[in-house]
RNA sequence: GGAGAGUUGGCCGAGUCGGUCGAAGGCGCUCGCCUGCUAAGCGAGUAAGGGGUUAUAAAGCCCCUUCGAGGGUUCGAAUCCCUCACUCUCCGCCA
């Protein structure tokens, strides 16, 4: 969320801003309201101040016994209240539709960021490792999972519904030495590991900006919560509504999650496969840092995420959004993405935002000792460490062998008791 | 799921026959004084959000709101009434 006063104030960068990012933004509204709002804070409160001072006076003629003057002024009273209630009303209803407004524009693209209008904007600012040169046809994950007994499309859609899938075998033990290697790596970067609710409430979803705007996206219960897209949700929101010591930041957490996307919106994208699934696992980073370091600290970020596909021996490049593909609560954004032989291309295997103060306004994260007075709101960061679906997908890619086998990376292997190949069932 | 107790400022904790309570006291923190260093001591300040004022710097000043949330009674509510949420204790159930 933007401070209602920040877009009073700035509103032609704050128009070239959603312009930039190809955002529809009702302005209009927006200063209508704005306007009418001060206005009838104005009003109200002068009423209220009035009110308050004959409520004294009431108080003081009581107790001098002067009944009559009493009465006079408790009548004046009443027919301020009566003013005061058909304003609220009026104000209430205001200011509930410029909360819904401001809920609903994108965060400002920092200055940074690369101006465009979809993906092919992006510019990429490394790349690194080597796809491999296969001297056989490698084979696509959609197929080498299921011959390898490692992915079972069918039973996922049986279990539940297309877009699921069940890992078995070689398969589960990988998908669980990846999530474990990753969070012992963020573990000696510094980062805090914690154990969450796959479940959030609406205002936790309010908090990190994926309600009200992106319902649709999620997976609800019958009890109105939601089935987290993201670990960020939570580990975000851990500290809503805190205000935290400045000597404290930043603070860096981890997480390994279920996440749950609904996906609407995305029918015919990536339909084969495991790639864009309803259900997946990811290693979440979150930092909470000041302004100051915000940026400095998302460049570390994207590094730790880079140093889990280094560790696998992952062809990757990085790129940074542009302001038309960079997502709602970001100010700026690094994707990761991975080799996929399957594609013959680069795919998103992490994707690394500075929020600035978009998220902390909404949830109030504030820090102080800063040197200041009071509090102020913090910066909030988000990325992947990575997205473990898509990471079992590279590895078993990548490390396929012409026999059928897949080797597993060196790193894995303490993880895997030892175990060196993945073979072809049977 | 049933019964009872509780929810006050960064933290702890006073505060109910309704007004002088945004709220005693303590801790913490900030500034100053004192002090060979440290420690202790002394003095002052220290909730948040919003509106206005000012030069759309900072500070200040004025006003409004907020004592879990929402609603009610009243001229006036932290204090009375209702609903809900959460926490704790006991019982039940359970991995």
């Amino acid at each position: 969320m933007l401070d209602a006063k920040y877009v009073r104030e700035n509103l032609d960068a704050v128009r070239a801003a959603m312009a930039d990012r190809g955002e529809e933004w009702d302005f209009a509204t927006f200063v209508h309201l704005d306007g009418e709002r001060r206005d009838l804070i104005g009003e109200v409160e002068s009423r209220q101040a009035r009110r308050n001072e004959a409520s004294k006076q009431i108080g003081a003629l009581m107790k001098d016994g002067k009944r009559d003057e009493a009465e006079a002024l408790k009548e004046e009273v009443r027919l301020i209240n009566e003013q005061i209630a058909a304003e609220d009303a009026h104000l209430a209803q205001v200011e509930a539709e410029l909360e819904h407004l401001l809920l609903t524009i994108p965060n400002m693209p920092h200055e940074s960021v690369p101006v465009g209008a979809d993906e092919t904007d992006n510019v990429e600012v490394r790349r690194r490792g080597t796809p491999p040169a296969f001297d056989f046809e490698p084979i696509a994950h959609w197929d080498l999972g299921p011959a390898l007994g490692v992915i079972d499309f069918e039973r996922g859609v049986k279990l539940a519904k297309s877009r699921f899938v069940v890992l078995g075998n070689d398969g589960a033990r990988l998908n669980r030495a990846l999530v474990n290697f990753m969070l012992d790596e963020h573990a000696k970067r510094g980062y805090t590991e914690w154990a969450l609710p796959a479940l959030a409430n609406e205002e936790t979803l309010t908090g990190t900006g994926q309600l009200p705007k992106f319902e649709d996206d999620l997976f609800k219960t019958s009890e109105g919560l939601y089935l987290i897209p993201t670990a960020e949700v939570q580990l975000t929101n851990l500290h809503r509504g805190e205000v935290l010591e400045a000597d404290a930041l930043p603070l860096r957490y981890c997480a390994y999650t279920p996440c749950f996307r609904e996906e609407a919106g995305s029918a015919g994208r990536d339909t084969r496969g495991m790639i864009r699934v309803h259900q997946f696992d990811k290693v979440e980073l979150v930092k909470i840092t000041t302004p100051e370091t915000s940026f400095d600290e998302l460049e570390g970020m994207v590094g730790d995420a880079e140093h889990i596909l280094d560790a696998l021996g992952l062809a990757y490049r990085t790129v940074v959004l542009c302001t038309g593909d960079m997502g709602f609560s970001a100010a700026k954004t690094y994707d990761i993405e991975v080799w996929l032989p399957s594609y013959g291309d680069y795919k998103e295997i992490s994707s690394c935002s500075d929020c600035t103060d978009f998220q902390a306004r909404r949830a109030a994260i504030k820090y102080r000792g800063g040197g200041f007075k009071g509090s102020r709101l913090a910066h909030t960061l988000n990325g992947s460490g990575l997205a473990v679906g898509r990471t079992l997908v590279a590895v078993l890619e990548n490390y396929q062998r012409a026999d059928g086998s897949v080797l597993i990376p060196e790193a894995l292997r303490p993880y895997m008791g030892g175990q060196e190949v993945i073979e072809p069932r049977g």
